[in-house]
Order: C-alpha cells, then structure tokens, then sequence
DNA sequence: CGCCTTTGACCCGCGC
DNA sequence: GCGCGGGTCAAAGGCG
C-alpha cells in the first residue's frame, strides 16, 4: 500500500483521482489510500469526463473497477466543470464536504523557496508518461537513492510555461507511475489532431 | 534542420 | 564547513 511518505517532500499537495473511459491506453485508476480526494458540488454525466474518486477503490482489473464502481461514490463530471471546480479547490482548499483536501503530511519546516502549486497521483500503467494533452521536453533523469527506478524531470514546451512534471515508479510495486505536476500551464493543451483521440477526456483537467 | 533524449557536471539546500 | 542527495543545466548525439 502506499507509503505517506511518498508525498512528504512538499508543502502542499494534493492528490485527484481519474480513470481515462473508453480509451486505448493501458492505465487504470491509481490507488486512492485516503478518503481525501472529494465529491464536486455539482455533478452531471459525462463518460468523457475525468472522474473523481470520494472514497478509496482499489481495482485491479477494469472489469473490477466496474463491478466496484456500482454503489461507489464515484462519479464523472463535465469537464469544464471539473476544470472550474478544480480550480476553485486549489485556490480555497475545498472545504469538508466540498472541494479537494490537502493530503495530511507531517509538519515540514518552512522553506524560503516559493514552491508552484503541486499534486501527484499514481496509476498503474505500462508507459511511464501518460498522455495529458500537453506537450512535454525531458530535461533530466537521476537515480534516486534506495529505489531501482529512474526519477524523470519533464517541462512543458510551450514557451513562457513553465509548469514541471515529474514521473516515476513506485518502489514497492513497479507497475505503478508516479506523476507529479508542479505549477500551472498558462495555455491550452495542445491540439495534435490523430493521437490526441486517447487524451481527449484529460484536456483542461491538468489547466 | 529542428526538436528530442541522454547523461555527466554543476548547483544548492539541508543535516551533521 | 563539509558531504550528501535532489534538481537543473547544457553539450552531444539521435531521429524524423
């Protein structure tokens, strides 16, 4: 199971669930191990849309994840109001019933550093970088002690955006990626006509 | 030729 | 002050 520790090196993060519909691509939900991702005030149908986890489910299949899914508060939204929503969480902090809730860290000491707004997810999947819509440049990699996986540094390409990622695997169970987002695009995702079919359902999720 | 990844070097914050 | 480790830079090479 997740270890918390994983998320301790930031002030401030977040953690949002979703599940890519109808797509070719082999990730499955991550692992939600907190009840802290969060029900969006207001909810409409949309298998399109991004969908936001209100308590842990663990599939392991995708099969599973629908027979878990019934009677699941699970749910999808339009994703121009998961955008809206979204935002309006990152910038409140939602609050009990509403809104996204920071992950409960151990008290880190303040750093001088500003950090950009963060949040990670995990899901499970083949390929290291899942496609969100956004273009990105590779500009570093680095063992990181004590795990056997790479870390990789991603920037977005867009000029003037300068919104980092960071991607890699879960030490106790390598099937898992690990994607961290640091700061917000200051664009659209890109528009690559033929391959962005897969991402269609992510676009404006990530801003 | 332009854009990308690779990879060793470098930078910098932190703990001791 | 020093060493360690994570993050970034940038030169070199690959690829379409």
């Amino acid at each position: 199971m997740l270890n918390q520790n994983l998320f301790d090196d930031q002030d401030r993060s977040y953690q949002l669930g979703f599940f890519p519909v109808n797509t070719n691509l082999t990730s499955l939900p991550f692992w939600c191990n907190k009840t802290f991702a969060a029900i969006p005030p207001s909810l409409q149908e949309d298998d399109d849309a991004p969908l936001l986890f209100s308590e842990p489910v663990i599939p392991k299949q995708k099969e599973e994840f629908t027979s878990s899914f019934a009677g699941s508060p699970i749910f999808s939204l339009q994703k121009s109001t998961a955008n809206h929503w979204i935002n309006d969480c990152m910038r409140n902090g939602g609050n009990e019933n509403h809104g996204v809730l920071p992950i409960n860290m151990k008290k880190i000491k303040s750093r001088k550093k500003v950090r950009e707004p963060r949040f990670c997810f995990k899901t499970m999947s083949d390929v290291d970088v899942l496609d969100d819509g956004y273009k990105w440049r590779k500009y570093g990699q680095k063992i990181v002690k004590n795990t056997q996986h790479p870390r990789s540094y991603y920037r977005c390409t867009q000029d003037n955006c300068r919104v980092k990622k960071r991607v890699e695997r879960l030490q106790e169970d390598s099937r898992m990626v690990i994607t961290t987002y640091e700061g917000r695009h200051i664009h659209s995702p890109s528009h690559d006509e033929e391959d962005s079919r897969a991402s269609s359902q992510f676009k404006n999720f990530f801003w």
